[in-house]
DNA sequence: TTCCAGCAGC
DNA sequence: GCTGCTGGAA
């Protein structure tokens, strides 16, 4: 830590400057979320966790109707871990990254068999179950548990990164951001400093035209005094993407059935339903002829993590008496396509063929 | 149409 | 250090 400081030591605030700023604020401002505990209450862990793992992935509009939905179908942690992984990946469904999903299960699994259904409450615990890492497992500390510690998410490390007017790009910061977040965690309330920064910065110290007048930290935040607040973080140049062309197979029977296949569940979209599409994991071949099919019109558009993806449909009629299915593959009603788990690419492809 | 945020697993 | 998805903003 004293090496990460070294050329800011002389700089660095109190170590108390920011949450006493802070704290006096989100007790005034802070966001009502389903799954934040009321002032004065106890937060429900089983309620952080979930809500927690959804964020990681995309932003608070979006989680609350998939938490409302969890907590409505799976009540406890133990109701979840006597669901099923289609079940949950059903629930899923549009969140995207959904070996996530699978970990939520496991991890479900091992709350209920190793620890009785009881969250642990210690942050080097929780790191050990899975799709927990470290700023999920100090978050959960902090905020379910009030234990002192401190989780940096993008949020704060926006915020943090303008209050020192931080000159390294992002990521390479990180490790700076999580000293200076451990710095000014106060001993009491580290899960109420951990959310106000997230507040602020969800509300206040936006990535675009920070509200920096009404910011209970304006008076010392170096990048308002410098006068360009939104050029913080600083980030490395990001790599350009590549663009992959794959087709499609509509394949269907004679009497409105689909051939759907479920995809590994590992990789691309692990567990999901699809129609086929070949070589969209490598080295998957291509047991489909293109003769006897007719493509249409225009193509899908979806982008991945790292790469964007072009997809032509090829649609056929066969006949499934002599069409020979692979395991994974089964013929499914086109009038109950809702009852599977898609994801967003497979609704495109629908949206494009209907 | 393109860009971007968001964190864990391997 | 590479892989994994989506929605919303620009």
């Amino acid at each position: 830590m004293t090496t990460i400081f070294s050329d800011l030591k002389k700089d660095l605030l109190d170590p108390d400057t920011i949450q006493k700023h802070l704290l006096p604020w989100y007790d005034a401002n802070q966001r009502t979320l389903p799954w934040r505990a009321l002032p004065g209450r106890e937060p429900n862990p089983y309620h952080v966790w979930l809500s927690e793992i959804m964020l990681q992935q995309t932003t608070v509009p979006t989680v609350i109707p998939y938490f409302l939905n969890f907590i409505r179908l799976w009540p406890t942690v133990q109701d979840l871990s006597h669901a099923s992984l289609d079940d949950i990946l059903h629930a899923w469904q549009g969140l995207g990254y959904y070996a996530r999903a699978r970990n939520l299960f496991k991890c479900a699994q091992e709350i209920t068999t190793r620890y009785e259904g009881i969250f642990p409450d210690m942050e080097s615990t929780l790191l050990t179950l899975p799709g927990i890492g470290p700023y999920t497992a100090a978050a959960i500390a902090a905020i379910a548990f009030g234990k002192n510690t401190s989780p940096v998410d993008g949020n704060i490390e926006r915020v943090l990164s303008r209050v020192y007017a931080i000159k390294v790009p992002l990521p390479g910061s990180k490790p700076l951001l999580q000293a200076l977040a451990r710095h000014h965690t106060p001993l009491h309330r580290a899960g109420d400093y951990a959310q106000a920064l997230m507040d602020l910065g969800s509300r206040i110290c936006t990535p675009k035209k920070p509200i920096c007048i009404s910011c209970p930290l304006r008076r010392f935040c170096r990048a308002l005094e410098k006068g360009d607040p939104e050029n913080y973080p600083l980030r490395e140049a990001s790599s350009l993407k590549p663009t992959r062309f794959l087709d499609a197979f509509w394949i269907e029977d004679g009497s409105n059935f689909l051939l759907l296949e479920k995809r590994p569940l590992s990789g691309l979209l692990g567990g999901l339903v699809m129609v086929p599409i070949p070589l969209l994991n490598k080295n998957e071949t291509n047991p489909f002829f293109k003769e006897g099919s007719s493509p249409l019109k225009g193509l899908v558009s979806h982008t991945f993590t790292h790469f964007h993806l072009k997809v032509r449909v090829l649609k056929a009629r066969a006949a499934r008496g002599n069409f020979s299915l692979l395991e994974n593959q089964f013929w499914h009603p086109l009038s109950d396509l809702s009852d599977q788990a898609l994801p967003t690419l497979m609704k495109k492809i629908v949206r494009h063929v209907t």
